[in-house]
DNA sequence: AGTGGCGCGATTTTT
DNA sequence: TCGCGCCACT
């Protein structure tokens, strides 16, 4: 054993290659982390070794990771490890550049209470302009050409824009945009591309902030590199500077944002971008067996974009990778339910996977209808909840009452008289006058004749302003009582008052924990749904969202052509590559068992319609899968629980996840077994699937 | 001001 | 098939 202050305490538990990565020092590197791989571990084990071994400060180094859920995991890990870890700056790129604007954004003419909006804020807002320049068209393109401009740092004219997109010709688009971006400006608001744009923009044109910021990254990591932006790309190498401490960390087989600008480019070309960098490869996986690898292997071997690389299992062996062909969508569901509930509890063990969200549907009838736990993770989450909103909106007004579209939200909610015709009015006076819309409120409240509401109103807000530097529990409570908040829910919504209800308090709880409420506004603004999981059962998600995590039992659902590979991604060879790492990013999340099903004909949009097997199923050889026959298999009870007292000491066995091993002892249905590398075990006949060797 | 009926579009993925 | 927006009606 080695003391904790030698640096081989932080080496010893590493492989070569992972110690290699960790004993990297200054410049740049990149570590090419296959799935499974231990990336995580090789970046928390480099931090802590920088720290305790390389007199790098704590508050020197920047970690930046894809989720908040990751960063908090990581700054865990870190803290179990080495002290001084509290100091470290653990964040997701969009947090980062959020502190980076709280504190220097007025630099840039930000003002202190600036707003961000969400999606739905932002889509509000987009119809809203498209309203005023009077125009029918969806928000829904729109917005994923800002999107595009932003995450790529572009000019709206450097945009590649049709002649009509939208339904509209290339000159209105552009138009839309303009406004657009002006009305944020003018509301103090920013929506989630800006947040990094301006960020970049404030250190790029204020070298002595960007030399301030450099202080506390010094040392800087960037994981899932393989999905980062042109903007994060700046941003990240613009903080690394000349010295260029930078470890990006990824896999470009596991590349699958495309739709938010992100590039495995980024990653392929790293070396070029950064002349002198060291490369890492980390191609021994731990997570899944044998079985479960080299079908993921067969997988993605069929891309052209990448680099070349075989992932080597420590596990050998393993329960074969099964396919469903199910005849339609209910039965699948119903298949997946079966199973878990075949193989029973702990339910927290198995993930269903899907493309895309609509799929969960039928899946969560078929668990509930077997009575099995489950959460969604990711579905619509809970600060998108319609009263969750309308109590966060109030809260935004109070710290930027320039905030439109939250003003819009809150005027009449509850009804307070304040309804379609008084706001028609107000918009048209706020136009005549040049005033904001709230402006238009205080001028109706001495001009209209019947006053009482607005200034009623006028009255709530500035009581609440004067509680929004206070505690926000208080303020949300305040809020609640002045405005009768709960009794407005119970008569408008009796059916479902009591879920809303405990949304809302769901939603001061969390408000307990926030310093004050801009800390608490900015948290739930970079809030990922999938962030808030916690739950417990059996975990459904997309493919996308299931990034970085993993489990014991994962089915695939959805195999099949127009899904997996999705519709929208065929006309291109990136598009359907990039299908194709998806698929091999939910194959590579199993540790022990892994099936595979599609339906052979589904319900879309109502309409039955015929569906075959995906193509990516079809490219792997078939001898690296079983067809799952539930009319053979699901009959019987389970693959053979051996009988108590079938091992006996000194015996070898193979177990699906610890590999080969020899029995120590058994008594009844508990035996004792040394594996090699992972060390003494005691399992339960009843739930290890144990084998003679 | 609030409710109820009807028609149409939606589903790719999310910090 | 379903949820939302729009419109008409009370």
């Amino acid at each position: 054993m080695t003391a904790p202050g030698h640096p081989d305490a932080l080496l010893a538990p590493l492989n070569p290659a992972q110690q290699e990565a960790v004993l990297h020092f200054q410049g740049p590197a990149l570590v090419v982390a296959g799935a499974g791989s231990g990336k995580t571990r090789t970046v928390v084990h480099r931090v802590a070794y920088l720290m305790a071994h390389r007199g790098v400060y704590p508050g020197e180094i920047l970690a930046v990771t894809f989720t908040n859920k990751a960063a908090e995991e990581m700054k865990g890990r870190l803290k179990a490890l080495v002290p001084g870890a509290g100091e470290l700056w653990v964040a997701t790129f969009h947090s980062a550049a959020l502190r980076i604007l709280r504190v220097y954004g007025e630099a840039i003419g930000l003002k202190p209470g600036f707003v961000v909006y969400d999606e739905a804020d932002q889509e509000a807002l987009l119809k809203e302009v498209l309203k005023e320049l009077g125009l029918s068209a969806k928000p829904g393109p729109l917005k994923a050409l800002l999107d595009r401009a932003k995450n790529r740092g572009e000019a709206w004219e450097a945009l590649e824009i049709p002649d009509y997109y939208a339904g509209l010709p290339k000159g209105k688009v552009l138009d839309v945009l303009r406004r657009y971006q002006e009305a944020l400006r003018a509301q103090g608001a920013l929506d989630f591309g800006d947040i990094l744009v301006y960020a970049l923009r404030l250190l790029e044109e204020n070298p002595e902030v960007l030399a301030k910021v450099r202080k506390r990254a010094r040392f800087i990591h960037v994981d899932e590199y393989q999905d980062t932006s042109p903007v994060q790309y700046r941003f990240a190498r613009l903080l690394a500077g000349e010295e260029a401490n930078l470890m990006a960390v990824g896999d470009p087989d596991q590349g699958i944002y495309s739709f938010r600008a992100a590039d495995i480019r980024n990653i392929l070309d790293f070396t070029r971008d950064f002349p002198g960098a060291r490369v890492y490869r980390l191609e021994e996986n731990y997570r899944s067996t044998e079985a479960i690898l080299r079908f993921a292997n067969a997988v993605i071997q069929k891309n052209r974009l990448r680099l070349e690389k075989t992932l080597r299992p420590v596990k050998p062996g393993g329960e074969p990778v099964r396919v469903y062909a199910a005849p339609e969508a209910r039965e699948e569901a119903r298949f997946v339910a079966e199973e878990i509930f075949r193989l029973g509890p702990p339910y927290e063990r198995f993930a269903v996977l899907y493309r895309t969200n609509a799929q969960s549907r039928l899946l969560e009838q078929a668990l509930a209808a077997k009575g099995l736990p489950y959460r969604v993770v990711g579905g619509v989450g809970f600060f998108e909840r319609a009263e969750v909103k309308d109590l966060l909106a109030y809260a935004r007004l109070s710290l930027n009452p320039e905030d439109g579209v939250s003003l819009k939200r809150v005027l009449n909610t509850p009804p307070r008289g304040i309804g379609p015709a008084t706001l028609a009015r107000l918009e048209a006076l706020a136009q005549a006058e040049g005033v904001p819309l709230l402006g238009a409120i205080r001028l109706g409240a001495e001009r209209f004749p019947k006053p009482e509401p607005l200034r009623a109103f006028l009255a709530l807000l500035d009581e609440l302003a004067d509680l929004a530097f206070g505690p926000p529990e208080a303020f949300f409570r305040h809020l609640l009582s002045a405005t009768d908040y709960l009794q407005y829910l119970k008569e408008h919504h009796p059916e479902d008052a009591e879920d809303r209800l405990e949304n809302v308090e769901e939603l001061l709880r969390a408000a307990k924990e926030a310093q004050d409420l801009q800390e608490f506004l900015d948290r739930v603004a970079l809030t990922a749904r999938a962030d808030q999981d916690g739950g417990r059962g059996v975990a459904l998600m997309t493919l996308h969202n299931a990034k970085g995590l993993e489990f014991p039992v994962v089915f695939l659902v959805g195999v099949e052509e127009g899904l997996l590979p999705h519709q929208s991604s065929l006309s291109t060879l990136e598009g359907l590559e990039e299908e194709r790492r998806l698929f091999y990013v939910g194959v590579t999340r199993a540790q022990d068992r892994l099936y595979l099903s599609y339906a052979r004909e589904r319900e879309v949009y109502g309409r039955r319609e015929p569906r075959r097997m995906s193509r990516f199923l079809e490219e792997v050889p078939e001898g690296l899968y079983l067809p799952h026959d539930p009319y053979r298999q699901g009959a019987q009870p389970k693959p053979a629980p051996r009988a108590q007292g079938a091992f006996r000491g000194g015996e070898k066995v193979v177990h699906p996840r610890f590999g080969p091993g020899t029995v120590v002892a058994a008594s009844g249905d508990e035996v004792t077994v040394h594996f090699e590398g992972v060390g003494l075990k005691r399992l339960s006949l009843k739930y290890a699937d144990l084998r003679p060797a």
